[in-house]
DNA sequence: ACACCACGCGAACGATCGTGCTATTCTCGC
DNA sequence: GCGAGAATAGCACGATCGTTCGCGTGGTGT
């Protein structure tokens, strides 16, 4: 890895965690500048343009989150450890000490949810294609009998991310030492109805 | 109400919509003089400073909230009704024409959670209420014999805001037409849960 | 109707934003 | 170890941020 690529590396190390706590809109050239003892013209070359460095902390962020919580969950197990594996995965995703804000993509959404680009549209991507993983981990679990057959799965995807979006809230905004164990209640009580057979 | 009182009220108007739709961040002066004709100082003068205006957006999001979704719900009779009211309420809350970019508060969530102040505090001890009142309702309806004894009720609260999280972000962020239909199918599901007999 | 004061405007402030240019320093292949 | 090219610094720019101050003007109470 040549010198440029080290210090961009560095530069995304600091950029996600701010992004983390503060959001695109805390991540400013200056302070970037002054937590990577670089000046902030040479901090800019390496992208060029504002935007450029938001889009690489998400790709940064993505790079990451795929390492961590898909890439280990995918050897686990098909069926229900995969899915418990998904959502272990997530809860140490949310604690991540690089993530000093919590969950990045949560804080994103919010701040993107009304301001198209390409930045959106890549974070909605980003989104479906988790949600996706999320529904079919589902299917499989019912094709390898852990779950019922007639399991709506796309409604098991929205109920498992509800789970995440609660804790982050609890946990990063109420400080609320209950979170974790609320978040594991929802998500037994989200897997005994999926295991259940249907009504 | 005086002249005064009159364009501080059309202001806020005008900076409740700018918030929901693009956070505290977006709410800067400029934009919001440009919008209400008037000048940069002089509207500056009816809020001794950046933060009185957003806590002054804050409040004014609070006194919305309340006439629209809590008094109402207080109207319906106790027990599941209520909490059925605070559901819908909550719903058309979500898209309320004069918050185009959604609730206040969960943009605020995201933007205040790692930024210490009082405007964190004011917006925790609201979001504490505004559980502690799910809390309640539940507790209300196992009184009235809707809900079975034994329920968790925090646990219910906990389920039933997850419920509002996860609408938001399937329906601001990823636009998903799904969105109000999986909102009712998990909270059509919390409600059964909540009468069956305990396991 | 008059006086007064709240109300709003205009100009300016220092700071910081993202972004160009030019120069200097450093790195790395030969 | 030298020369080419990458990497970084320095400086300046226009814009916009929140904020201050002084001055008019028009709404308001008597």
């Amino acid at each position: 890895m040549s010198k440029g690529d080290e210090t961009r590396a560095a530069i995304l190390d600091r950029a996600v965690a701010e992004a983390s706590r503060l959001g695109l809109a805390g991540l400013t050239l200056g302070s970037l500048a002054r937590q990577t003892g670089l000046s902030k013209s040479g901090l800019f070359a390496h992208f060029g343009s504002k935007e450029d460095l938001e889009l690489a902390v998400l790709a940064a962020g993505v790079e990451r989150f795929v390492a961590r919580v898909m890439a280990p969950a995918f050897k686990a197990p098909r069926g229900l450890p995969r899915i418990e594996a998904l959502f272990e995965g997530w809860l140490a995703w949310h604690r991540a000490p690089d993530l000093p804000g919590g969950c990045l993509f949560v804080g994103l959404a919010n701040e993107l949810d009304d301001r198209p680009g390409p930045l959106r549209d890549r974070l909605v991507a980003y989104q479906r294609d988790w949600i996706e993983t999320l529904a079919t981990a589902a299917r499989i679990a019912v094709a390898e009998g852990h779950f019922r057959a007639d399991l709506d799965c796309e409604q098991f995807a929205y109920d498992f991310y509800s789970i995440e979006l609660a804790y982050h809230h609890f946990h990063r905004l109420l400080r609320d030492p209950d979170a974790e164990r609320r978040a594991r209640n929802a998500f037994a009580e989200l897997v005994t109805l999926a295991r259940a057979a249907s009504a």
